[in-house]
DNA sequence: CATGAATGAGGTTTCATTCAT
DNA sequence: CATGAATGAAACCTCATTCAT
């Protein structure tokens, strides 16, 4: 009855995987529709059946990969454990999963900056910058939380601290090739993610623990 | 003679400015020779005769724009009083002109980008890896000097110190697009590089003078 | 059993009603399959059990179209009063009478305009010029009468005649688009048809009515 | 030198001369684009370097035909003899000229056929209806000299003949496959074309020639 | 040195038609 | 009888590159 419906489904399903890898490993132009159909083992015609155009898939693609990075936000913040934990270990979670999504989801990391080299124009056009932000709410209660305890600076700006707390996960993936090169280390050896989601850790905590008067000057 | 040799250079010179432009704006895939020929003015056939194909001239214009980042840096770490000021008051110095540097190049902050997500490839055929790092080794001046002057932490790791130096003025350049949108703040009206700037600043000097425990756990 | 055939020949006629309007707006190469499946509200499958191939369903079409004029003109010619009026006033309403199948039958001028263009490929694989014709023997019937009665000249050819009759109310349809900004009048306005058919009717019986002599030469 | 430039007309003219006979065989829609490659002799490329796209060399082709015809007219009413003849003489000979000019020019026919099918869409774009006509304005001269001679009716309507004069010579051609099957004769035949031209003028100047009241009714 | 026409491979998209249920 | 997904050939168009002057 329904096998029909189910195995149209099944190949959108397929496109919508291929489409992900490709579009995430070249980008709009660099994609080839003859490859994704290659790759998702469908006919190509279906893709433009499913999808109307290239860029519309591509647009769809972007969406799918954004709204997982909501859902995986909205996972972490629902958890009931959220507000009963010391501020400072709570916050060490954050980065660390944050850290982890990124590098079980190469493809988020690879749209966004692809995305930005397009200046956001299909971020805009599906109206991504709508979709709530839950990781920006988690820090928010967290930064109320931490001031609250009188264990965060009281004049810790939260736009500050969410722009550290999106740059220095993101960048470590996405510079990664460039990064390893000029450092002439092998960044995705065993453990450096680890010890950059440390490193990172500490420098936040000692940022918020500061009094807010700085050293020098 | 000398008039073509000088006609030959300034042809050249346009060719690469235009796609300095282009490259930069629309990546390897998305730029298209004719549109480089046109903007630049020249025959196109002079950009086959001159740099022998569309990714040989790519090549070159990264090369290009990473020397100049180089140029930069040496400027940077070879000026006189490098060594004489107070570290701290030096760092934020170096912070500062690394944000400069960045909003007044953006193709550099673009190519890098193309280059990432290209995983280095171009990067890798013209070594550009080798080209000698001025700003590391002015950080590393910088951390020896600060911890033998017992004002930064002795166990403060160069590399993720430079980690974080490179990561957080560049994703401010390159991710921001996304990130307005996410944070629906535009952030590139006025100050707010600078209000960036400074949170970076007091957040690497927060960690350097930390004590070097974790306050917790 | 009743009820399938039923429905099946509903179907049938949905089909035929849709493409007779797809194929008269944009021709056989214009018209798209998947445009009369939707516009007929049947699967497109349905198409190819009916009639084999889109230009099985071409000829179908224009055979119906056909035949719609055919059954209009024996209609005409086969109303009793035929033989009985005066041979100008029925002449003039023959005129009148296929203005009017014209107007009311756009689908017939436009089929007839593709067909021609097509050099009667169709037409003749449904041979269609087999297809007697009654126009014509109406026209002959008049013209003998007339000449009988003395009231038409007796050279008049029927050929001649015929043709004009076919051609002044045809074009006048057929070539009303770009006559229409030829002359720089609107002639779908109200009126113009019938003054065109009048002037068409005053100029056939002028030359009905003249002896046969050019006046001049 | 100029050898460019010209080697370039030439395959620009090849390339029209190509389309014109495609288009006016099959129409824009079933024209392809490689086959008046072909048939040019020229690259696929080079049709859409000089003239853009598919619809576009379409408007070109169209425009070119129909300013042949407008160059023919302009000849023809040019000529000096032009007002010293006897009207009627001249009458006919611009019909039989206008009979010469459509055989002689097929494509012209054709594309003023495709073109009232796709309702002019072209000729619009083209604004070739404000191409100057100077058929109209030879025949408004001959009917007002034959008014004045007394040799026609006074009250002759010169859009009513105007339309004559286009509709029978041009529908001789255009619907001279349905109409050979249907008068079971070949109207392309010798001879045909000179009997109808001759029946056209014959009636016409019967219409000119009459009193103005219609004797019956 | 410089030009602009030309090329052919390959890109996205469309379409008539068939398969599987 | 009817459906909707699937197909492959071919359509229009684009692009990096080369030829001829």
């Amino acid at each position: 009855m329904d096998r029909q419906a189910e195995r149209s489904g099944r190949t959108r399903q397929h496109i919508l995987e291929a489409a992900e890898q490709i579009f995430a490993e070249k980008g709009l132009d660099g994609a080839r529709v003859d490859e994704i159909a290659a790759l998702s083992g469908a006919n190509k015609r279906m893709i433009y059946a499913y999808f109307g155009s290239k860029e519309e898939l591509y647009r769809i693609v972007l969406e799918r990969i954004y709204r997982r990075l909501s859902e995986w936000e909205r996972f972490l913040t629902d958890s009931p454990e959220g507000g009963q934990q010391d501020v400072r270990a709570a916050l060490a979670s954050l980065v660390r999963a944050y850290f982890t999504f990124l590098r079980e989801n190469p493809s988020y990391v690879r749209m966004l900056m692809w995305e930005n080299l397009y200046e956001a124009r299909h971020f805009d056009a599906m109206e991504l910058g709508k979709v709530r932000d839950p990781l920006r709410r988690a820090l928010r209660a967290l930064l109320e939380q931490g001031k609250r305890e009188g264990r965060f600076r009281a004049d810790a700006d939260e736009q500050q601290v969410l722009m550290t707390l999106f740059a220095c996960p993101f960048n470590f993936f996405s510079n990664i090739h460039t990064m390893s090169r000029v450092m002439q280390t092998d960044l995705s050896a065993d453990g450096m993610i680890e010890a950059r989601a440390e490193a990172v850790i500490d420098m936040m905590l000692a940022y918020l623990a500061a009094d807010g008067k700085r050293a020098l000057q």
